[in-house]
RNA sequence: GCGAGCGUGGCGAAAUUGGUAUACGCGCCAGAUUUAGGUUCUGGUGUCGCAAGACGUGAGAGUUCGAGUCUCUCCGCUCGCACCA
C-alpha cells in the first residue's frame, strides 16, 4: 500500500458485514490537480512505466513521433501522444510487455532563429525547452519510460548516424553532385523554402535566385524497387499513406532516347508515352541547361529569360503552378525517326537536376505541351486517333487518352502497346534508344548550410578528394561555442579552429565539410535507438527484439517524406547487419488528423492557438485528455472547442459523483448473483456487458476512442436512472463501476487510479487487466425488428430471438400500420435481414 | 499543376459488412433546486406540417427491394510536393 491523500480507505474487519468496506473519507468533489499528483508520484515511485525485454511475454513497442522542442507543447502534441498513452495502457491491460518511449528532435531551424534574435545559443534555447516540455508530458501523465529518453542534439546520439554515413561511403550509396537552392544575394546564406517569402528572403527582402552548389546525396533509387514493394507488406498501414508512397516512389515504364543537335551533345529524353513519338514537334530543355547557356551567349532575350527563371523557387508546387514560358535557343534536334529537325527551346517547367534536364514535346497528346504550342505558335501534329469513342477536340484540348496510332508511318494501326515494343524495338536497333523503368523518386539531399545540426563527417582534401572521417575520429563534435548575433550565416563556416583539419589518408593539410545534415536524418532512426539508448555502437542485440515498432502514431503530414526516410534507414541498417529481424519498421501506422480552430490549423502566425498548460491548470490532463479523444476519431481533424472542455470535465464529476454516493452506501466485495437478476437488472447487465464489448472492440480494434467515450457515457446515463438497494442491485452498481474505471483508465489514468482505490480494491490500477464480457448476460429472449414498406420505415416488431423467416414475415404483415400501406397493394416481395429489418415489396 | 483525403442538425460528431439517419457531447428552450448568478437534476430539441405524413447526409445522375455508405460527373475545403518539422 501508499500513501493516500485523498482517500483513506480503512477496511473494517467486520465479520457481519464482511463484504463491505466503508470508505470514511472520499472528498465530496473531484479534486483533479490532487488526484493527478498522487498518481502520478505512485507511478515515479513504483516506476511503472520502465521496462525491460522479456523474452516470455509478447512485447508491445507503441511510439509517437517524438516532438521539435519549439518551447511548449501544443495541442497537437497532446492529442498526439494521448492517442499513443490509450493504446500503451490498453496494450499493458491485454498483459503486453509495453516499451513507450519519449525523445526530442533537437536540431533544426527554429533554435538558429531564436539564436540569432536573441543573441543566444541554440543549445541554450533547445534544452532550456526541453527541460520545459518535459516537465509538461509528466503533468499530462503519459506513461513513458523516462530512462531511454534521448535529444538528437547530443553527440552521443548523432556520432552513430556520422558512423553509418560514414559506412555508406565506403559502400557506394553516399555520393557528391552539384544541386539548385534557394540563395538569398544580400545575406549570402541559402534559404529553406519556408523562409522564401513571394519570391523575397524573409529577412533581407532580397529577390532570391537559384544558385548550385555542391552538396551531399544518400542512393536512396538504389532501394526504390524495394521500398516499392514492400509497401505491399505494409497492411497496417493506412490505404491512403500505402498510395501516396507508392506515387511518391512513381515507377513507371517507358523510354530513353537521344535526340541529335549539330556540333553538340544529343539531348537525351525519357518518355512513357514513346507511342506518341512522331507528334513530336519540338524538345525542350532547362534554363539552366548547357545548351540554354551556350546558346545565350549571342540572345540577349534568351538571357534574360534565363536570368529571369533564377528568380524562381526550388519548391516543386512553384515550378507547377507557374505560367509556362519558354525561348527558342536556336539549335535544331534531329528526330531520332524521321530525321526531320525540331525546335529546341529553352522552358521554365522543365526541372534541371531531375532525369536529363530536357523533354520532347507532343503538343496533340499532351495538354501542357499543347498550352505551350499554342502560346509559341508551334505546329501540332496529331498521331493518336481514338480507339474507343473518347472525345477528341484538338482545336479544344489535347487528346491524352491511349488509342490507335495514325500519321506514324510503319507504325500506323498499333495500339499502345505494340507501338510501344516496335518504337522501342526501333530506336534501339539504331542505337538511338532503349526500354528504361524510371523512378519519381530523387536521390536524397542531405546537406544543409547550417549551424545548428550534425556536422556530415567528411574531410575535402586537395590531394585525396573526399575522405570520410575515420572511425576512430568520430564523432566529429558540433562546438557549442560559436557565437551568434545578427550575422545570419552558419559560425562553424567561419571557425577555422572547427574546420581546419589534415587529411587521414595523406597527412595533408585539409579541411572539414561545414555543411550539417537535414535534420531527417536524425528522425530517421530514432524509433530504433530506443530499444537500447546507451548501446556503444548504433544498434545492438535489444532492437532485435523491440523492433519492429508494434504502432506508430503521428501527424499525417508525414505521410511521405519521413516515414519514406525512416523506411529507408530501416533498410540501410539492416543491411548493415544491424537489425536482422525485420524488413520494415513500423507494422502499424495511425496518421492523426490536425487540431484546428475556427475551421483552420491551429498556428502562431493566425493567433488562434490554445495552450493547453492553461486547461491542465484550469481542468486536470484527464480532463484534457478527455476531451481530445472525444472530439474526433484520431484520423480526422479535430475542431477546438472550450464548451466540449466544460463537458469533458462534467462527465468526470458526474461519474466521481456517483461513485461517491455508492461508495458512502459501502463498497460491495461479492459479485453479484447473476442467476438471481430481475427484469431490470437483467437489463442493465445486458447493457453493461454490451458496452464493454463495444469499448473492447473501439479501442482494441478500431482506435475510435470517440465511440468508445460515448458508449461509457451512455451506460453512466442508464446507471443514474437505476436505484436499487437491494444486495444484488449494490452488488450489480459495484460491477458496473468497476468495469466503467477499468474501461476509462487508459484515458484517465490518473482518476481511474483513485477511483479504483475509492471502490475498496487494494490493488492499483495500473497493475489490473482489461474487463472481459459475460456471454451469458448479452443473451436476450426478444429482438426488436424495423419494418418498412417499399423501403419506408413503417413500424416496429418485437420478435422471440430464434424466430424463423416464416414468423417473422408474419408478424411484420400482421402489424396494423403495414397493413395501411400495403392496403389494395400486392406484396412481391419479402426481404428479412437477420436481426435488422424487414422490407415488404408491395405495389 | 500533380498526389492523397474530406463534405451529415445551430456546433463537434455517430451510423463498424449496402439495412432504424443524427447515438454521445456542446449549444439552445422549459421546469425543479438555489436569495441571486453559477452549479446540479428532469424533460424537450433535423426541416415543413394542426395532423396523417412528406422532405432530409455539398450538387446532379446511376446501380439496388433498400444508398450517408457503391459508381460516374461537378462544386467546395484540407494535407503533401523533396531545405519547416
Amino acid at each position: 500500500m501508499y500513501p493516500s491523500f485523498l482517500f483513506i480507505v480503512h477496511i473494517r474487519d467486520n465479520i457481519a458485514n464482511a463484504n463491505r468496506i466503508e470508505a470514511e473519507s472520499m472528498q465530496e468533489n473531484y479534486d483533479p490537480q490532487q488526484i493527478e499528483q498522487e498518481a502520478q508520484e505512485f507511478w515515479e515511485k513504483n516506476q511503472s512505466f520502465k521496462v525491460t525485454e522479456d523474452a516470455g511475454r509478447e512485447k508491445f513497442y507503441c511510439l509517437s513521433m517524438f516532438p521539435y522542442p519549439s518551447g511548449r507543447l501544443h495541442m497537437g502534441h497532446v492529442r498526439n501522444y494521448s492517442i499513443g498513452d490509450v493504446i500503451s495502457r490498453y496494450q499493458r491491460m491485454q498483459g503486453k510487455n509495453v516499451l513507450q518511449p519519449m525523445g526530442w528532435d533537437a536540431f533544426g531551424l527554429p533554435a538558429e532563429n531564436a539564436a540569432h534574435k536573441n543573441n543566444s545559443h541554440p543549445a541554450t534555447w533547445t534544452y532550456s525547452n526541453i527541460d520545459y516540455m518535459r516537465g509538461q508530458l509528466k503533468r499530462l501523465g503519459f506513461g513513458y519510460d523516462w530512462d531511454r529518453e534521448l535529444a538528437t542534439c547530443t553527440p552521443e546520439y548523432y556520432r552513430w548516424e556520422q558512423w553509418l554515413f560514414t559506412r555508406l561511403y565506403e559502400k557506394g550509396l553516399v555520393y557528391k553532385k552539384n544541386a539548385v537552392v534557394n540563395w538569398d544575394p544580400v545575406d549570402q546564406t541559402v534559404l529553406a523554402n519556408e523562409q522564401v517569402v513571394d519570391g523575397r528572403g524573409w529577412r533581407s527582402g532580397a529577390l532570391v535566385e537559384r544558385k548550385e552548389i555542391p552538396q551531399w546525396f544518400m542512393k536512396i533509387t538504389d532501394y526504390a524497387d524495394e521500398l516499392l514493394s514492400d509497401v505491399e507488406k505494409l497492411d497496417g498501414w493506412p490505404e491512403q499513406v500505402r498510395t501516396m508512397q507508392r506515387n511518391w516512389i512513381g515507377r513507371s515504364e517507358g523510354v530513353e532516347l537521344q535526340f541529335e543537335v549539330d556540333g553538340e551533345a544529343p539531348l537525351t529524353v525519357y518518355t512513357t508515352r514513346p507511342d506518341t513519338l512522331m507528334g513530336v514537334t519540338y524538345v525542350a530543355v532547362a534554363a539552366e541547361h548547357d545548351l540554354s547557356h551556350k546558346a545565350a551567349e549571342s540572345n540577349d532575350t534568351l538571357k534574360a529569360f534565363i536570368d529571369e527563371c533564377k528568380n524562381t523557387k526550388v519548391a516543386e508546387a512553384d515550378m507547377a503552378t507557374m505560367e509556362k514560358k519558354g525561348v527558342d535557343t536556336g539549335y535544331k534536334a534531329r528526330h531520332p525517326i524521321s530525321g526531320e529537325e525540331v525546335p529546341v527551346y529553352a522552358a521554365n517547367f522543365v526541372l534541371a537536376d531531375y532525369g536529363s534536364g530536357a523533354v520532347m514535346s507532343v503538343p496533340a497528346h499532351d495538354q501542357r505541351d499543347y498550352e505551350f504550342a499554342q502560346a509559341y505558335g508551334l505546329p501540332m501534329k496529331q498521331v493518336i486517333a481514338p480507339a474507343n469513342d473518347e472525345p477528341c477536340d484538338l482545336a479544344r484540348e489535347a487528346f491524352v487518352e491511349k488509342g490507335v496510332l495514325i500519321n506514324s508511318g510503319q507504325f500506323d494501326g498499333m495500339d499502345f502497346q505494340q507501338a510501344f515494343d516496335a518504337i522501342a524495338a526501333h530506336l534501339s536497333a539504331e542505337g538511338k534508344g532503349e526500354k528504361q523503368v524510371n523512378f519519381r523518386l530523387r536521390d536524397w539531399g542531405v546537406s544543409r548550410q547550417r549551424y545548428w545540426g550534425t556536422p556530415i563527417p567528411m574531410i575535402n582534401c586537395d590531394s585525396c578528394g573526399s575522405v570520410p572521417v575515420p572511425e576512430d575520429q568520430l564523432p566529429v563534435v558540433l562546438p557549442e561555442d560559436a557565437a551568434f548575433g545578427d550575422d545570419v550565416g552558419s559560425p562553424i563556416k567561419k571557425m577555422p579552429e572547427f574546420y581546419e583539419t589534415s587529411c587521414p589518408k595523406c597527412g595533408g593539410k585539409a579541411e572539414r565539410e561545414t555543411d550539417t545534415f537535414d535534420t531527417f536524418f536524425e528522425s530517421s532512426w530514432y524509433y530504433a535507438r530506443y530499444a537500447c539508448p546507451d548501446a556503444q555502437q548504433m544498434l545492438d542485440e535489444r532492437a532485435n527484439y523491440w523492433l519492429p515498432v508494434d504502432q506508430y502514431v503521428g501527424g499525417i503530414e508525414h505521410a511521405v517524406l519521413h516515414l519514406l526516410y525512416a523506411r529507408f534507414f530501416h533498410k540501410l541498417m539492416r543491411d548493415e547487419g544491424l537489425i536482422t529481424a525485420s524488413d520494415e519498421p513500423f507494422s502499424n501506422l495511425l496518421t492523426q488528423g490536425m487540431v484546428l480552430k475556427d475551421g483552420t490549423k491551429m498556428s502562431k502566425s493566425k493567433g488562434n492557438t490554445v495552450d493547453p498548460q492553461g486547461l491542465i491548470d484550469a481542468y486536470g490532463a484527464d480532463t484534457v485528455r478527455l476531451f481530445t479523444m472525444f472530439a474526433a476519431p484520431p484520423e480526422q481533424s479535430l475542431e477546438w472547442s472550450d464548451s466540449g472542455v466544460d463537458g469533458a470535465s462534467r462527465f468526470l464529476k458526474r461519474l466521481y459523483r456517483m461513485i461517491h454516493a455508492h461508495v458512502e452506501a459501502g463498497v460491495v466485495k461479492a459479485a453479484c448473483d447473476s442467476a438471481s437478476l430481475d427484469d431490470k437488472q437483467k437489463a442493465l447487465r445486458l447493457k453493461l456487458h454490451q458496452t464493454i464489448q463495444k469499448v473492447s472492440d473501439d479501442i482494441g480494434r478500431r482506435y475510435t476512442f470517440n465511440t468508445a467515450i460515448a458508449a461509457v457515457m451512455e451506460l453512466t446515463n442508464e446507471l443514474s436512472k437505476f436505484s436499487d438497494d437491494s444486495d444484488n442491485g449494490r452488488a450489480l452498481m459495484q460491477e458496473a463501476l468497476d468495469a466503467m474505471v477499468l474501461m476509462l483508465s487508459p484515458i484517465v489514468p490518473h482518476f481511474s487510479h483513485s477511483m479504483w482505490q475509492a471502490l475498496g480494491h487494494e490493488s492499483a490500477i495500473i497493475d489490473e487487466s482489461w474487463p472481459l464480457v459475460d456471454e451469458s448476460a448479452l443473451v436476450q429472449d426478444s429482438i426488436e425488428l424495423m419494418v418498412q414498406v417499399n423501403g419506408k420505415l413503417r413500424s416496429k416488431i418485437k420478435v422471440a430471438a430464434d424466430a424463423d423467416k416464416d414468423t417473422i414475415e408474419a408478424a411484420a404483415l400482421a402489424d396494423s400500420n403495414v397493413q395501411n400501406h400495403t392496403e389494395g397493394k400486392t406484396v412481391r416481395k419479402i426481404i428479412v435481414v437477420p436481426g435488422r429489418l424487414v422490407n415488404i415489396v408491395a405495389n
